[in-house]
DNA sequence: GTCCAGGTCGCGC
DNA sequence: GCGCGACATGGA
């Protein structure tokens, strides 16, 4: 029943597949998963006609010559049309129309262990909306990791289109889907708890045309406005904002909440805890780069933990 | 049982 | 603009 047809598409070089796939949680929070053994991106995508294909994606060449293949599983035809849909969203869930090369430079010239970024790393993990960005992001705020992907799981399970040839696999549901729902799916079903008003607000919100969060990526727009924007979402403090900047691809801003607090605190200031001015001025030399900076800091930190 | 998480809102000052 | 309590849920 399932077909496949194989796409390819070329990110620009330098580009560090797993390194990107795995820059962040999102890898392995709904409708993508990570396939250990074999190192692909799975995800479930629903497309604008409405149907829903399953997505196989991992690398088919080098960091400096990259290239990613998309194992597209579909039933009946895949048409062109849809096939285009396919690589695009793929190209910004990797942000191929970002230049990195600035913040290399700047990594370069820091020495170790700062230029293993320059190996194609940076390019952190978005998905295809910025709707499906901005739930996730409202499911990371005040709760652990492991309450993020149940909630999101809980989301794709109950309000997600199925893929017909494997009914388990759901693709993220789309704001038209969750407008339709009741509020008690949110509170009671899915069990978001208060953040249930706050995404089946944003749904209808986005649904009815009210807000367009796709207008969100024009370049054209002032980081400080775009930031009071995404501030005007209910459910997006700072911290969130941050977070959303970053995804949109600006990393003037740091994403201050307790995991950033700690890090700062245990690596910079001996254990004490600094104000967050003070803790986010380390990062102040990088300049428009803050985030990729602190972001490859603490994963180094991890890193050598290991 | 108690605390709190990759925080944010609404209020009062 | 700043401080403070409330907020749902589930894991530690």
């Amino acid at each position: 029943m399932a077909i496949v047809t194989k796409l390819s598409i070329t990110p620009p070089a330098p580009f560090d597949f797993e390194f990107s796939a795995y820059s962040h949680g999102w890898v392995v929070v709904a409708p993508n998963s990570w396939d250990e053994e074999f190192h692909k991106l799975q995800r479930v995508e629903r497309l604008s006609s409405g149907k829903v294909v399953f997505l196989e994606i991992n690398s088919s060449g080098s960091v400096t010559k990259p290239k990613i293949s998309i194992d597209v599983n579909h039933t009946g035809k895949l048409s062109v049309k849809a096939q285009s849909e396919i690589k695009a969203a793929v190209a910004l869930m990797f942000r191929f129309e970002e230049d990195f090369s600035e913040f290399y430079t700047m990594c370069e010239k820091r020495g170790k262990p700062w230029n293993r970024m320059t190996a194609g790393l940076g390019r952190m993990l978005r998905s295809p909306t910025v709707f499906e960005d901005v739930i996730k992001t409202i499911c990371t705020t005040n709760i652990q990791w492991g309450g993020t992907k149940r909630m999101v799981e809980g989301l794709v399970d109950v309000l997600g289109q199925s893929y017909p040839a494997d009914r388990n696999l759901r693709a993220f549901p789309t704001p038209k889907a969750m407008a339709e729902a009741v509020l008690e799916t949110f509170t009671d079903t899915v069990r978001l708890g208060y953040r249930g008003d706050y995404i089946y607000t944003l749904a209808q919100r986005v649904a009815s045309g009210e807000l367009d969060l796709e207008a969100l990526r024009d370049e054209a727009i002032p980081t400080p406005e775009l930031k009071k924007e995404l501030l005007a979402i209910k459910g997006v403090g700072n911290y969130a904002a941050a977070t959303l900047l970053m995804l949109l691809g600006r990393y003037d801003e740091l994403a201050v909440d307790t995991v950033f607090r700690t890090f700062v605190s245990n690596k910079y200031f001996a254990g004490e805890r600094p104000s967050d001015d003070e803790a986010k001025e380390i990062y102040t030399p990088w300049g428009k780069w803050k985030y990729l900076a602190y972001w490859f800091d603490l994963w180094q930190g991890l890193d050598e933990e290991l």
